[in-house]
DNA sequence: ATAAATGTTAAGAA
DNA sequence: CTTCTTAACATTTA
């Protein structure tokens, strides 16, 4: 689940705010039974990860990681959550994911300035950061959460494919003018991906991700495992040929938000 | 049916 | 000390 989506959960979530946990399930190993009794005082985002503070000083911290779920008065058949609280005004179900409930210290040592869908993320900030970068690949450094929080492998494919460059351009070779666009992409295309996502409509707007044929030059796309991490990258080995790498940086449009058009089933990105 | 994947961490090796 | 490799976790989709 990329950082999009845990912002919508957060939103989902905002009925509990200040509601009592009346009891808890799940097959956490954590001490969940300390849950029971506590009201949720605040719910916190960053990057891929939800926080929810409760009052006791308890602060757990949820990753959903590749196959998380989540499910709001609606369990899934066949399935124990990893965690479960009974609200008086509702139950949540959380399957599948990294539960903590000891997570003080790390909500503190987060920095909101590069968590890309953050009233508090900093673009100039992010820029300077770049600095102390060794000289990654793209592909690997839009996955980096402490520099882009929330940003995965959907938001890098195709931010590199709105930024027309090939996943294996240096850093180094983004000159520092441009460096400001690079570093907007990110965050435009989560905001895209937001809007779109709750409208059920994000894979409509993949334009390479998980896509066979450029929308562009209509050649094939490539589908490669690329840059240190290896993870998959799909691009246009015409559109965002290595030869562009030091092209003055332009952000291609990505497509509106439509207001119309058939749903697509919702599911756990 | 087999593999790949919207992700990260920890342990051990080099 | 740093960097790399592997395993672990757990589920859906192609």
């Amino acid at each position: 689940m990329e950082g999009p989506s845990i912002v919508i959960l957060k939103e989902e979530l905002k009925p509990f705010l200040n509601k009592k946990v009346q009891s808890v399930e799940g097959n956490t190993k954590q001490p969940k039974e300390n849950l029971e009794g506590k009201t949720l005082k605040k719910i916190v985002t960053w990057g891929k990860m939800i926080f929810l503070i409760f009052s006791g000083n308890i602060v757990t911290r949820t990753h959903f990681m590749l196959f998380g779920s989540y499910r709001i008065d609606d369990p899934r058949e066949n399935r124990i959550p990893r965690i479960q609280f009974n609200f008086p005004n509702g139950i949540v179900y959380f399957y599948a994911c990294a539960f903590n409930m000891d997570a003080k210290e790390s909500l503190e040592s987060l920095d909101q300035q590069v968590n890309v869908l953050s009233e508090d993320w900093d673009e100039k900030y992010v820029v300077k950061l770049l600095n102390d970068q060794k000289d990654p690949y793209l592909c690997d450094l839009f996955l980096k959460q402490e520099l882009f929080a929330g940003s995965g492998n959907i938001v890098k494919n195709e931010v590199l494919f709105n930024l027309r460059r090939h996943p294996l351009t240096k850093l180094s070779d983004i000159n520092s003018r441009d460096r400001k666009l690079l570093v907007r992409a990110v965050r435009d295309y989560c905001e895209n991906f937001y809007e779109w996502k709750k409208k059920y409509e994000l894979r409509k707007h993949w334009q390479v991700y998980k896509k066979i044929k450029c929308k562009v030059c209509e050649r094939k796309l490539k589908r490669e495992k690329l840059g240190k991490g290896q993870r998959s990258c799909f691009y246009c080995s015409y559109c965002q040929r290595k030869a562009l790498a030091k092209e003055k940086l332009v952000l291609h449009e990505v497509l509106p938000v439509t207001t119309k058009g058939p749903k697509e089933k919702r599911l756990d990105h």
